[in-house]
Parts: structure tokens; sequence; C-alpha cells
DNA sequence: AGAAAACACGAGCAGCCGCTCGCCTTTCCT
DNA sequence: AGGAAAGGCGAGCGGCTGCTCGTGTTTTCT
């Protein structure tokens, strides 16, 4: 493989960094390229060397993200023996990460949580988002293995959406309010899980 | 009063219902004014002689969305006596018309639910989720008196987020799974809700 | 009837957007 | 050393957007 490898990855880390930034901030459409690329110290002209559009950009981003969240995913779902956990050692041992991941990327709500999202995202984070469902639907099931199939699903896609909305409230919160929405989001699916798992 | 109110205020409403259908299809920035326009059936220009600007047409919305929205609201919490009546009773009086405006409503969503809404429509929108606010933090206090006012404040805000994190999914479905995530909303508000009530 | 106000039109303006293209510089390969 | 590839630049293009303005029509006054 020739090519300038070190200098154009590195650009395309400062693009990407610029661009999850500004996403953060002001949302998708509302950040221009030229802006993207003024962010990063770059022209107009040497962004487009590496993405070749504005969806590009995100795509490449919501990959990344989506690595990342996936081996948060499997971290905190095939580490240790979930079926043998109580249910709120469950719920903590779930949530810490994604909470963890949550704050470390703030730009990734920005990204996938607005409501009319680019095609290329939706596909980008359907599978990742299907994988979670299974795996929640997996645990709801080892755990009331009466519960008939759409039962299940309807409890892992609601529970999968209480973290989902409280999430911005978490990320949002200063330290000390911080650590007690966390507990409130635990306590929700307490509430929520512990009459249905019996 | 002079002046044409008859024919204005009809297309100051065609406007208005056009910009409704096209906000809840495609979102807010995503429509143009010329769009609204056609939709409407009338001239760009004749648009600008009763809005200011396109956000303005989003303003006089929310207006009457906050409107219809607080009356529900006022009906929902100034029907019967809520104190005396039992938990799930109390969250199924609650939470039943809030879904029926959503139904009714489509628009409603695309307009605040999304993550960087113009300012103009926070300012709209702060009042009447305030006083939202207010009226369930007034219930949770009347239930447990004993609760320090930062709790009550929480379990607020915690309840008033569940609510809307489930609408739309509940919005999203087809009439019998509807019903059943209505069930799980009101499963959620009472096992998040019971232990805090004591 | 006649004047004035309100309504309606639609071509088109200024401005921004995503993106391109011609040209130069740096880095790597042999 | 010298050629080729990759990186870098920024003026500016085509296209779309929110919005205007001159002009013409309809309605409501006195």
């Amino acid at each position: 493989m020739t090519g300038r490898q070190a200098r154009g990855q590195a650009r395309m880390d400062q693009i990407m960094a610029a661009a999850a930034e500004a996403f953060a901030e002001s949302g998708y459409e509302a950040v221009s390229t030229n802006a993207i690329a003024a962010r990063a110290g770059i022209s107009p002209g040497s962004l487009y060397q590496f993405f070749a559009n504005k969806d590009d950009i995100a795509r490449a981003l919501a990959e990344r993200y989506t690595r990342s969240l996936s081996e948060v995913h499997a971290a905190a779902f095939d580490g240790t023996d979930l079926a043998a956990l109580p249910l709120d050692e469950l719920i903590a041992a779930i949530t810490g990460p994604l909470v963890e991941f949550n704050l470390a990327h703030r730009g990734f709500k920005a990204l996938f949580a607005r409501p009319d999202l680019p095609p290329s995202l939706t596909a980008a984070a359907a599978p990742l988002h299907a994988a979670l469902l299974g795996r929640v639907a997996a645990l709801v099931s080892s755990r009331a293995p009466g519960l008939p199939p759409d039962v299940v699903e309807r409890t892992a896609t609601v529970a999968v959406q209480l973290v989902r909305a409280m999430m911005p409230l978490i990320v949002a919160a200063d330290e000390p309010q911080r650590d007690a929405l966390v507990g409130e989001l635990r306590a929700v699916l307490h509430g929520y899980l512990e009459p249905v798992l019996r």
C-alpha cells in the first residue's frame, strides 16, 4: 500500500473530530461543510479529498461510533454471567457502560437522536439497534421463560426506549445531579421490568 | 375592525394546515416556504402577506398547539379530584388525553421534539412545559407529603420525560399494538411512581 | 360610484450551500 | 535525481432558499 497514509489519516481524524464537535453544537444540517473545513483548519477542497460529500462524513462518524458502541455492548452483555445476577445488578451492569459511552461521545446523540436523519445514517444505525434489541430480548426471555415472543419483544423495545429517553437528561445534567438521574433510570427500569420478570 | 378578516383568516388556516402537514412529513428546515405556499395552493407572495417569515409560521402553529394542549392539560388535571384516585386511575386519567392529543396532532412532535429547534419555538414551548412540570410536581408532592422539594422536582421531570419518550412509539404503532404500548406506558409510570409515593 | 384597504400574484434578488477544478507543494518510490 | 502519487488550496459554479416588489384584482367602506 503506497500513498500518504500517515498525513491523510491524520487529516481524516481532524475532519471527523471537527465535524463531531460542530454537529454536537448545532445539529447535522445546520453545519456547513465549509464550516467543518474551517474548524479543522483546512480548505474546503482538502475536505473533499477524503470525503465524497457531507453525508459521507456523517457516515464515517456513524461507523466509528457504531464500532465503538458495539464494543461497549459486547463488554456489557458478554462479560459476566448476567443470567445469574440479581435484577438490580443486571441493570447497573448494562446501564453503566452505556452512560459512560454517551458521556464520552456527546456528538453521538446529535447524529442519531434526530427524528429526520439522512437515510445513510438510518442504515448505519439499524443493525446496531437491532442487535441491541436482540440482546435485551434474549435476556428478558431467559429470565422469564414463559413469556410469549411478542411480549418479549415489546418489553425489550420499551426498555431500550426508556434508556434512550433518559440519556439526554443524564448527559445534560451536571455532576451532582447526574448520579441521581442515573439512579432514576435504574429505578425506572427496575420498576418496569420487575413485574414482567416476576 | 375593518379589513378582510373572513378571507384572510381562511388563508391563514390554509397555510398553517399545509405547513403542519409538511413539517410532520419532512421536518421543519427541510420544508421550504415556497413548498408550503404551493401546498396551500397560493403564491409565495401571498404567504408573506400573513406571516413575516418562516419562523413566524412555526410560531403561530406552536401557539395553536400550545393553546390546545394547555386545554388538554387543564381538563386532565383539574377535572376530578385526582388526589383521591388510586394510582392506576390517576395515571390513566392523565395519560389518556395526552395520547389522544398526540394522535390528533401529529405535526406537534415534528415541531417540538427536535433537538435543535429555533429559539422562537423553545420560547413558545417553555411556559407550557414548566406548567406541566409544576402540575405533576404538585401532584407528586400532595401524594407523598414528606418528600424533599428537589426529589419532588426530579421525580416530576423523570415522569414527564417517560411520557414524552413513549409517545413516538405509541403514535407510530398501528391500532392493535398501540393499546398495548399505552398499557406499557402506564406500567412504566406505575412501576416508577409507586415506590416513590410509598 | 368611487376611493381605499386587503388580498393575490409570480418573476426574480441576494445570499448561502454543497461541491468542483485548475494549479501548486509535499512526500514517497526507484 | 526525478517522476508519480497524494495532499492542499481557494475562487467560484450551479442550484436552492427565504423573501421582495411592482402590479393587478377583489372586497368593504362612505
